[in-house]
DNA sequence: ATGAAAGCGCTAACAG
DNA sequence: CTGTTAGCGCTTTCAT
């Protein structure tokens, strides 16, 4: 199989190559020669080391000493910038001795339970599960410290970090009704619907303590894109204008920039005659037009803590067993106009 | 240091557990026992595996069977949905027996060397590098079949696939100056700037060729973000627009949403005062506001390309040492005018 | 059909 | 200071 590209020279190549022990050619090649090797032996290994191009195989390092030091990420769909920049916030905390890797999943836009296996068969000094649904938490048991990110049901011996979405739904709910909305209606996705459809639930909840509601099915999209959103509210956006509906939350930034051209699509005016909102606040959002407003997750913030309370966990330390994170809203030009 | 979780089930202990040899485990948690162990056996044995809940020690296999199994992917910023995207296609065709992981570098925007020389002495079953600057390429030498995204220069050892600019620099030149233009500015980062100056160099040549020219000295960002680009282009557009400066190039969308930004903060109306060009082709570069023409790298394709050149450079068949991959412009509505 | 044993390449006592 | 030794957990002949 595996092309061999001349043979790696491993730690007894040196050894020989330098007439020591590899013992000797260990501490050196970790920087624990400390005081414990004669500077003539040691140039004699550097030089061998640098001769024969050795580097420390980490798999039987690893495996040697029984400590790991990369910790794994798993998201729904790391294309959804998101994920990045959420991902970008850990990079930035996260305790240098560590390193941090995203498991790329292998089939679209679903959740890879293959590489949530892996990543549980593997060894790895932590683990960031994002947004599991209830069936994968069901599936699996954690073998390393492992964090759940805003995940609908918690699971023994994990930790968890959730989204608190009553900030941002109060302030949303509030920023409707304060613009004339009554009614509202809601684009999802099909799968891994969980989050999505607590963000639904909780802004339902605090519309209707107000007197406005989401008062059409949802919208449910097969996929978190653009085009998919785009492409079934064409067919949809009509019937909803005509029931009364005035403004549109949709779970994610993504599919609420396909809520926006659908509405241009259709000559539908956002703001005047419908409003749109969104959830993530992703660093386009600024940007489209008319730009969205929408409920900021923080995705970088969201980063940070997962990072800090994984630092803690893997490196000693309390493990917070669970934290919140708190969700504000960005009122933008989609929502700019009061009704009349 | 690590938390022990109550230490992970080894063969070992399920070979106790079920009175077997280690062996025997061994050949059942692969799969491999075909025929080769009792019916009987065979139910013990995996009683005991589901009982302790024993999955086997991928560190220990690799080594033991000295595969590797995984393929890394670094790029100078995850973050950028270019290569998102590309990883996605990536993983869309690679060898399922082969998974996929995105090495996050610590050090914000930076290509981060010390992500590639973990990789390196990583157990790796393939590397991919993208847009490695020629220092970086300078101080490494491959561990394991590598493919060079688009890099400057080459490096004896690693294969290479590269960005064909040419079909969409000559397009983009030839619909600049279609539509009047003669003076171009240019838009690029300060670091990592190999790649983006190979679009600039190529462009310049195109337009040269044709009685145009990239007439004024480049903007060099700091960042590749579009914060970075709006920031510095608020002070230096007017200047531009008294030059005679009538469409402004990017080496990045990201880039063009910040000069679009920019723009519009300055009443400079884009495409009537000036026209704006971007690279990547991002899926929201259709979305911004006036929509950007940019030259598509066609990120999810080059992805792609890239996992079937590892397929074959992993699991055998003859490597192929280059390929190359064309662009083509895609022009929206932030060049739609002819020039007065 | 199953087990014993020899490593994979490295680290960490422990001797000397 | 340096070498010897005993594993880490698993896979894989090779006996039985």
């Amino acid at each position: 199989m595996n092309r061999d590209q001349t043979r790696r020279a491993t730690a007894r190549d040196v050894a020989l190559l330098a007439e020591v022990s590899v013992a000797t050619v260990s501490l050196i090649a970790n920087g624990k020669s400390a005081g414990r090797v004669t500077p003539k032996t040691h140039r004699r290994v550097l030089d061998a080391i640098q001769k024969l191009d050795y580097r420390v195989n980490t798999t039987a390092s690893a495996l040697a000493r029984g400590r790991r030091d990369t910790v794994a990420f798993v998201s729904p769909d790391p294309t959804n910038p998101f994920f990045a920049h959420l991902l970008d916030g850990m990079a930035s905390v996260l305790n240098p001795a560590l390193s941090l890797t995203a498991l790329w999943p292998r089939h679209g836009d679903d959740y890879d339970a293959a590489a949530v296996h892996r990543a549980l068969a593997g060894d790895l000094a932590g683990l960031v599960l994002a947004c599991p649904d209830r069936a994968l938490l069901e599936a699996i048991s954690p073998t390393c410290p492992t964090i759940l990110l805003d995940p609908r049901d918690g699971h023994p011996g994990m930790s968890r970090l959730d989204l608190d979405l009553t900030a941002g739904s109060v302030a949303l709910a509030e920023h409707l009704i304060g613009l004339g909305h009554r009614k509202v209606a809601y684009v999802g996705i099909g799968n891994e619907t969980t989050a999505l459809h607590h963000r639904r639930n909780t802004l339902c909840d605090e519309l209707i303590s107000r007197g406005a509601s989401v008062a059409v099915p949802d919208l449910i999209v097969p996929r978190m894109t653009v085009h998919s959103a785009l492409e079934n509210a064409l067919d949809v956006l009509p019937a909803w204008i005509d029931a009364g509906v005035t403004a549109v939350v949709c779970g994610d930034d993504l599919l609420a920039y396909g809520i926006l051209q659908a509405a241009e699509q259709l000559s539908i005016a956002v703001p005047t005659t419908l409003s749109v909102v969104g959830h993530n606040n992703l660093p386009f959002s600024a940007m489209v037009t008319p730009s969205l407003t929408t409920v900021d997750l923080s995705a970088r913030d969201i980063g940070i803590r997962a990072g800090r309370m994984l630092n803690e966990m893997v490196l000693g330390g309390d493990p917070p067993p669970r934290e919140a994170h708190s969700t504000h809203l960005i009122a933008r030009a989609s929502t700019g106009l009061a009704r009349a």
